[in-house]
Parts: structure tokens; sequence; C-alpha cells
DNA sequence: GTCACCGAGTGGAACGTTCCAACGAACGGG
DNA sequence: CCCGTTCGTTGGAACGTTCCACTCGGTGAC
């Protein structure tokens, strides 16, 4: 009796899988030819194909794709590092993900730092380890030099974050721009003190802080901006309002670093006793679903993030399948979506009101 | 010069990963205690361990996962195949397996099928044949026989969705109980005309569905319950308060199958005009994050989401490492929080008015 | 009738690890 | 002084595939 045989050993451990070797012993041919219609090569004859595909299917036997990725030196597998897979605006990213990785015969399997360099670390590691074709960091805060590091053993693409790197590719929407635009329209429809809470270290933050600020020059506004440190999360805007609060010199908008945060944001309000908008706008970034119901109703900037993941995955495959060498760094537009969380200030009327003038004990 | 000479080739292509053997050769030892050092046993001299420490660093080795799954037959991988990353409940589950997984030497690894059952067949096709050392399902839509199937090969676990199957352990709430704690916040607040917007075919949508019908009775109001197909979406919620309102017959509160239906709902309800709670009493399930925002300020139903993930983590190491072989399907409590989206129907009073007296058509 | 070719199928060497049996040196006990 | 142990180290056989070189008939061209 073969040493192979399965069944009824007794010894209680799960059965081992099947093997290449057992569906030829079972067909009657050699291991090769089971491998040949696995794959389903030409030059097979009808006949073996068929004795091939009955004994695979009675025996329950399913491929091997970690002995394939050693022999093929390719895995066919897109390992995908999110920042935080709480944040819609990745999850959205990753349906655009899911999609373009199916279409080409990939699989992709994800991985989260939880918004943490020593986490996102791990998880890349995870990845390298398991040889993936190519690695997508959606919105990672890891220092360029650690995403040179991994760019230099596998193709790399960043999402949602700048990056002039020659090392790897990247796909952003245009921060600044977005940023300015959020202002602009703040700014025509009368606002003039605009504070922003930021998104701290979080991918795209410099650059939407950036924004504002170059905005707020634009229109003369610069001494009147405020910007106060928050995150891409909603307990970052929370608090970030927070601060605001505590000493705002009659601020009558606010644009937040995401629509998570401005979630957060929208609820410090309330608990302020503030109205939106008709004591305070608010604007946010990236228009997830969540901004769109009635009951947040968020005007924000919206980035075409399914694409994104799209594009995300096409630039790898570039890079993989037609060894393309020279870095890619995509910007897509993004563009306001004018929702209920905006309207004129308080005090309307063209007379710029002196400093400080607004009541609030506190 | 030897075959494996890298650099310089000229062709161009990416650089192929060191191996174990460059090491060895560089470091003048064997392979053997290379590998030997890497997971560090042992009776090695310090000598040795430094010299191969720092050839490894030197060439930048990184141990190839794929070789040593395949020899050890085992991967140190955990596969989760999520049913919706769109839905806050199962990243919160997710965070709990993740900790769980790493504070065991596992690596997890997550995949969806979008809440389809051919994408999840898919999914968890990509996750068997890497040869996950055990495969946790949340939220699954797919069919028992299918989910046995592949407990057939790997240690499976179910979060969220109920099952007596022998064949793997699972983790739930107790959602019948859950439903029933909900009709009876309504009914202790004096709604009589109830209704659900259920999960559609979502997992734990039957036993909600079941709960509610149940504590309905329990209170004589089996004949004024209704029910209409929903979905754990957003847009499930909205479709199913929609058909609802359609034809209500002087429904004054409604339980939707879980918070993301609910936030739906309450988008839907802002259309009509009807203000919640003053108009309508509105709760949930799960109690996810964003219901507790004061923007939503959703009842609830809570479920320990995070600690779900890890117990399914544990579930699973019990089969894998301690090899147990017997089922273990876990039920835990569910528990109401009261926010402000329930209170006393617009009709107050003691006196339950007759039936189908509000006008609509329909 | 020979030869080149083609189609169908096969054996064996890789892929990069781990693990096991084995080895020599050092050492202590009898 | 020899023998059994222990310690540090090593070669080689796996693991389950793919791929390459090869064989073996049959077939068509000349």
């Amino acid at each position: 009796m073969s040493p192979r045989a399965a069944g009824g050993d007794g010894r209680g451990s799960r059965r081992r899988h099947p093997t290449i070797v057992d569906v030829a012993e079972r067909a009657g041919v050699s291991k090769s030819l089971v491998s040949l219609v696995l794959r389903d090569a030409p030059n097979v004859s009808d006949e073996k194909r068929a004795a091939v595909t009955k004994a695979a299917e009675e025996i329950g036997y399913r491929p091997n794709a970690v002995a394939r990725s050693l022999v093929r030196r390719r895995s066919n597998l897109i390992g995908v590092m999110v920042s935080d897979l709480h944040n819609p605006y990745f999850t959205e990213v990753i349906d655009g993900i899911q999609e373009a990785a199916r279409g080409s015969g990939y699989h992709a399997l994800f991985n989260t730092g939880g918004r943490a360099a020593a986490g996102e670390d791990e998880a890349l590691d995870t990845l390298l380890q398991l040889r993936t074709d190519g690695i997508v960091m959606a919105g990672p805060v890891l220092s360029p030099r650690r995403i040179a590091a991994v760019a230099a053993s596998v193709p790399v693409v960043v999402v949602a974050r700048h990056s002039r790197s020659p090392a790897h590719d990247s796909i952003t929407n245009d921060d600044r721009m977005g940023a300015r635009i959020a202002v602009d329209h703040l700014v025509s429809l009368g606002h003039r003190r605009i504070a922003h809470v930021d998104g701290g270290k979080g991918a795209g933050a410099a650059q939407r802080r950036a924004g504002f600020l170059d905005a707020m020059d634009r229109h003369g506004l610069r001494s009147s901006a405020r910007i106060v440190t928050g995150a891409f999360t909603e307990e970052g805007g929370r608090d970030g309002v927070t601060t605001l609060l505590g000493d705002r010199r009659g601020i009558t908008a606010v644009f937040v670093g995401n629509d998570l945060a401005a979630v957060g944001a929208l609820d410090a309000f309330d608990d302020h006793g503030l109205s939106v908008p008709a004591d305070m706008s608010l604007v946010g970034y990236d228009n997830i679903a969540l901004a769109g119901l009635g009951h947040i109703d968020l005007t924000t900037i919206d980035q075409p993030r399914r694409d994104m993941g799209v594009t995300a995955v096409r630039l790898l495959l570039e890079r993989h399948d037609e060894d393309r060498r020279s870095a890619r760094h995509l910007v897509v537009p993004p563009s306001l979506v004018v929702r209920g969380s905006t309207g004129p200030p308080p005090r309307p009327g063209p007379l710029d009101l002196p400093l400080g003038r607004v009541a609030v004990a506190r």
C-alpha cells in the first residue's frame, strides 16, 4: 500500500490535500499530462483530457498555488496594503482594485497597517515574503525611504499620496487644487474667517494644508486663516473642531481634511449647539458615499476613487507584464460637490465685521 | 562564473530575490546553518550566527514564505473572506481578527466577495489554493453546502451567521434575541404598529426577521407586524422604507436589519418629510461607530464586534494548533443602546386606535 | 523506402525552503 | 585509552508544481 494512502489513518489529523500525482495515478497518466490538462494546453487528446478532468473532480483536487508560485516565480497575486479599512474612501478604491485585478487574471489580497508606520511595515513584509507580483499601498503613512526600499524588490503603486520618486508609480488626485476649490467655494459664499482642520500626518494632508493656505493667500485672507491639527478619522475631526471652538475668532466656516473627519466635526458642532450651515459652514474631502446621505449632506471635494483603484492595478501590470521601467505619477483632478453643509455666513452683508465679535462664552 | 550571478545582466529585468544559498555562500557556511540562524535555533555558535546575520543584512535577504509554506505544509496565514468591506461592522470585526492573528504569530489576509455568492466562491478559492491554515468567513451569503465543502479541507470559522454544521465553527450574536430586544423597546415606548425592513439574504437576516415576528407575537401584535425586503446596505434600507411608506398603515416605528440600512432609512424618511423620532421611531442593529455620531444618533442593538473577531481566530487556532475536531458554535448576547432615534409614537395615549384608520389609497 | 516532421505524452530537473540523519570534534566517565 | 554523549554543522531528500528535453509512432514529401 502506498505510503500516501489517506483515509482511515486513525490519527485524526485533517486529510492531506490531493496532489497532481494523485490525479495522475488515478487517471493512469503522467503528472506532466495532468499539469497540461489543468492549464488547458493544446495537443492533448480528448480522451486523456476527459480522464484527467474526471479523476481530478473525483478526488477533489485543488491546485496548490504555493508550489506553482515557487516554480513559476510569479504568484499572480496583487498585495494591497490599506492604511485604514475603516475609511470608506479606501474601501471604494478597493472596489476598483478588485475589479481590475480579476479582469486581468490576478487576485487581490488585502492587508492593513492600522494607520501606523510599524503596522504598515509588518503588513508589507507579509506581502513581500509572499512574493506578490506587485504591491499597492493605499494611503501609506510610511516614510518615503521605506516605500522606496519596498519598491526595490517589487513593483509598487502608491495611491492617494503624492510622490516624485523614480522608484515607484503613484496615482493621486490634486490635493492642493481640491483644497483651493473648497476655499474658493466658501469665499464665494461670503466667508472670510475660514479654518482648516487638517489630516495630521495622513497621506495627502500636507498638500491639502498647502492648498488651503495658498487659496486663502490669493483671496488676501492669509491673516485670518487658521489651521488646527486633526486626523483622517472621525475622532480627528471631532477633536480638531473642539480645539478650534476653544479659541475661535469669529470663524464661520471650516474645511476639514476628509469626509470621515468632517462627519466627526458635524458631531462636535452638534455638541456645541452650532447648526450647520446656519452658524457654521463645513466642507469635507473625498465624497465618500456617506457624504451624500440626507442626514449628513456634506459639501465636499470629489475624487474618482474607483477609477483610481483600477488605474493603480493598470500601472502595476504595466511594470510587471510589460516591463516598464520608468516611474509614472498620475494626478487626477478633483471637483466640487455642493450639498447642504455650506451656505452664507451667519452675519450676512458685504461689510466685514471686526474680529471676535461673535458671542460665545467659551 | 556562477549562473546565479546577478547584477549587470543588462536584460533589464528586475533583479531576482537573494536566496538562502546566496546568504550561505557569502557567510561561508551551509544553507542549513543559515536556515537555523534565521529561525534562531539554539546550538549555533555566536560567531557563525553573527556572520550569517551580517551576510543576510548586506544582500537584503528576505525569506521566501512560498518555499517555506511548501515544505512545512503550513503557511501561518489566516485567510479572511469578508462579505462586504463597505460595512463598518465587518471592518470592526477585522480589527479583532488582525489583533488576535498577530498576537499568535499568524498573518491575516483579506478578501471580499462583494456580497455575491459567485464572488465569495472565487475569493475562497484563492484562499484555498494559497493553502491558508484557516479561513474566517465574515457574514458569508454562500450556501451552507459550499461552506461545508470548504470546511472539508481547511478549518473554517463563520462569523455573524448562524450555523449548526458539524463541519465548522461559528461565532454569532443572538440575532433573534437582539430583534426581540429592539421590539420590546419600541413597544415599551408605546408603539404598536411596527415594521421591519429586513436584510434580505444577508447573514443573520432570517434570525432577525424571526425574532421580530416572535416578539410582535408575544405582545399580541402579530397582525400589525409588517415586513418588507431590504438589504444590509444603505440602499437596502432606503429602498425598504420607500416601499413601506408607499402603503403604510399608521406605522410609527421601524426596526431596520442593520445600522447601515438604518442610515439609509433615515435618509428616506428625510425625503418623505418625516422627522425622527417625532413622526417615526427607528432602531438599527450592530452599533457601528457611525450610529453613535450626533448627527445620526441611532438607537440600536450592540454586538461585541471586535471580540467576535478575536474569538474567531481563537476558534481557528484551537482546530489548527490543538487539533480540536468537534464543532463549536458560540453565541454572544446582544444589548440595547438607546439613543435619539426612538421616542414615543406621534399619537400618544394608552388607547389603542382601531386598525387602518389612516388614509392611504393603496 | 527513407527522412524530416509533427503530435501526444513522459521523465526529471528545477524553484527555495525545512528537516532529518549523519558527521567530526571535544569531552567526561569508566 | 576507549566509548558514549553532546555540540555545532552539513548534505540531501523532501514539498507540489512547471517546463524543458526527449521519445515514440504516424504521416507526407521526395
